[in-house]
DNA sequence: GCTGGAC
DNA sequence: GTCCAGCAACGCACC
DNA sequence: GGTGCG
């Protein structure tokens, strides 16, 4: 398992044999290509297994349309009279369907398989020029015990290109700095945000997934241009899933895999910042964010007093509460919430509960903190930011990298280390997956979670 | 990083 | 071909 | 109503 933590990057999840297969190859063999009126529609394709040609399915082109104009004129060269595929599963001849010669290599993405061994939702990256087509065989064994458990993926090779594989998501520009250095004088890489990704997406994927989830991204490095990405748009990549919101017609993008989160590092994809509704449930609020903002002249300790002060507020109130550094100067104290099976939270509750508590903490010691937002008050006081709590706010989600200098990240704490001395610019893209294998911080989180009625009947 | 539109 | 723009947008505080 | 902010 990933705890391990020997390695740049692991498998780490448990369910080797799907994991086995959704890894089986992002490459395969064309063996025919799809029309309907004339207009180009999808590659059929299929993998080597001895001495079967095995078809897996159809792969859609996208968007690029200039993509199919390159490739036609290759797939007619390889035209053939006959399907180059083999067995039970072979495609049967069709209307608009042209056979191939098995020889054109496809580099595709899938977000995994069906039942019957067909990929899903696949999509044409490019042709592999340097990759015979013998050479693409299912690396599928017979069995599900022949599967070795997982084991650290060995150092991927560069490709032509200069691209490299993680989780089996193609990087193009895998040296290109995204961040000066992480507090080391060394610059950090998209292919170490990739690997980091890989080696923090199991503590990350609970608390994101089921989510809408915007990007910040810098494909350029965080000295370049900067922006936000909450839709899906033209050429996401398909490991993204996409969910639709009430009161909006694009999808937002949501992660529910770690491979998605290689794709948001092959696109430049630094911070996350997901809703904090419940999983699949963008009405339901999932967890409460005390977000603690610093104004100029505060000391850090100060901010882990108010960590404190605001952990037993909550605690008075029978709610459990976990800490995490913002990656930033400030802390986030989180309340997991569990869903009433009846009369459901809603937004506004959440959010004046969560205004309530913050007044009072507030009034009780005003030379300290403001809940009042942008107030020049703020100054040497701490803000504390109840406005996370609404249907489309978000906050940095746990583990994420910050687009700022140092490649901090925003990392789970114990209670027992939010006192003076902590250092969140300890916590960086480079540090944290070590440290989180042995950490035993937000353990229990899940089975921490309590109604806010609960709360909310003990605060009035 | 990627797309699509203007030139 | 090259160049360029878009890639979020909501609630609050204050003027 | 606009602007600054998170
Ligand atoms: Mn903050
Ligand atoms: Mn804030």
């Amino acid at each position: 398992m990933s705890k391990s933590g020997e390695a740049p990057y692991v498998s780490g999840r448990s369910d080797t044999w799907t994991k086995a297969k959704c890894r089986a190859g992002h490459e395969a063999v064309i063996g025919g290509w799809a029309t309907t009126e004339g207009k180009f529609r999808s590659l059929l394709v299929g993998v080597n297994r001895g001495s079967h040609f095995v078809y897996i399915g159809r792969v859609g082109t996208g968007y690029g349309a200039s993509k199919v104009a390159t490739l036609l004129p290759r797939l007619k060269k390889h035209a053939a009279k006959t399907s180059p595929f083999t067995g039970a599963t072979a495609p049967r001849r069709a209307a608009g369907v042209t056979w191939l010669d098995p020889v054109l290599v496809a580099e595709i993405e899938f977000a995994g398989w069906t039942g019957d061994g067909m990929v899903r939702q696949a999509a044409f990256k490019g042709l592999r020029e340097d990759k015979p087509a013998a050479e693409v065989e299912t690396d599928l064994p017979a069995s599900p015990e022949a599967v070795e458990p997982a084991k650290p993926v060995a150092a991927s090779p560069r490709r032509k290109g200069g691209r490299v594989d993680v989780l089996g998501v193609s990087l193009s520009h895998p040296d290109k700095a995204l961040w000066p250095d992480a507090e080391d004088g060394k610059p950090v890489s998209k292919l170490d945000l990739a690997n980091y990704f890989a080696a923090v997406g199991e503590w990350m994927m609970s608390h994101i997934k089921g989510r809408p989830c915007s990007l910040l991204r810098t494909p350029d490095g965080i000295s370049g241009e900067t922006f936000f990405q909450r839709h899906a748009g033209l050429g996401t990549s398909n490991l993204f899933e996409l969910v639709h919101v009430f009161g909006d017609k694009k999808p937002y993008l949501q992660i529910d895999r770690i491979e998605a989160l290689v794709a948001a590092a092959q696109i430049g994809g630094i911070e996350l910042h997901p809703w904090n509704c419940q999983p699949d449930d963008p009405e339901v609020p999932g967890r409460l964010v005390f977000d603690l903002d610093p104004g100029p002249g505060v000391e850090f300790n100060d901010v882990v007093a108010a960590a404190n002060a605001m952990r037993e507020r909550l605690d008075a109130l029978g709610l459990n509460s976990f800490c995490k550094t913002t990656g930033g100067k400030g802390l986030h104290v989180v309340t997991p919430l569990k869903a009433a099976k009846r009369g459901k939270l809603d937004w506004p509750t959440a959010k004046d509960f969560a205004r309530q508590v913050c007044a009072e903490m507030a009034a009780d010691e005003p030379s300290r903190y403001v809940v009042n937002m942008a107030k020049r008050l703020r100054n040497g006081r701490i803000f504390l930011d109840y406005l996370r709590n609404d249907r489309m706010s978000t906050a940095v989600a746990l583990l994420s990298p910050r687009a700022r200098p140092g490649a901090h990240v925003s990392m789970p704490v114990q209670w027992t280390q939010v006192k003076k001395g902590l250092d969140p610019a300890r916590y960086t893209v480079r540090t944290v997956p070590a440290l989180l294998a042995r950490s035993k911080a937000w353990d229990g989180y899940c089975e921490a979670e309590v109604p806010l009625a609960d709360a909310i009947k003990r605060l009035r």
